[in-house]
DNA sequence: CGGCTTTGACCCGCGC
DNA sequence: GCGCGGGTCAAAGCCG
């Protein structure tokens, strides 16, 4: 997979600091977690990477920022009310798991296929630009991503899923090469 | 007109 | 207890 390889050439000359809003197909069929078990991170993008060894030149990207966070309460069921305060904490063993990896691109949204809708969106501390915090429309997946942009290089994009789909992509990859001539990917898995 | 984005409020955990 | 930081809700507006 010499495209990896590519990359990294012929990148720091598109950082025009023009986050254009054209949608950047992205589409990872078999990877970031359609399926129904949990934490296999053995196919897909992540072992992918693993197994190809990024470059070490990702030292320039610190994922201190990237802690894994358990509790999450974010096991909204939907149905319970705020005021009531269920707060389901008795399933918080059903943690979820959470790939993050991050993407130099010029644009902000990552299509990889799904669609998302946007519920979202916070200031960080230590960040100049705002989260973006996705959930998959499909009906009954809740999966769940968050968009955030680096301050230390403005030219990546963090993205970090949570949740596995339960159901099946629906564009085809076939520019998937194209789209990897236009970014670069670290990974992180946590 | 329906789906999505925007955006302020709300909630919650945590540290002081 | 209070403030802060982060995550989510939901009403209103936008847009194809």
């Amino acid at each position: 997979m010499e495209i990896f390889e590519g990359f990294f050439h012929g990148l720091s000359s598109s950082s025009s600091s023009s986050s254009s809003s054209t949608s950047l197909s992205l589409n990872l069929r078999n990877s970031l977690g359609y399926g129904e078990l949990q934490g296999d991170r053995d196919n897909g993008m992540l072992g992918l990477m693993a197994e190809m060894g990024v470059p070490g030149s990702l030292n320039a990207v610190k994922n201190n920022d990237l802690h894994e966070n358990e509790g999450l309460g974010g096991t909204t069921a939907g149905t319970d009310e705020r005021i009531g305060k269920t707060k389901k904490g008795d399933n918080r063993k059903t943690r979820k798991p959470r790939h993050a990896f991050q993407t130099r691109s010029q644009v902000d949204i990552l299509d990889d296929g799904y669609r998302w809708r946007k519920y979202g969106q916070k200031a960080v501390k230590n960040n100049k630009f705002p989260r973006s915090y996705y959930r998959c429309t499909h009906q009954g997946c809740n999966v769940k991503k968050q968009v955030q942009r680096l301050t230390r290089d403005e030219g990546i994009v963090e993205t970090t899923y949570e949740g596995l789909h339960s159901h099946p992509i629906q564009k085809t990859n076939d520019n998937f090469e194209h789209i990897l001539s236009q970014m670069q990917i670290y990974t992180s898995s946590l």
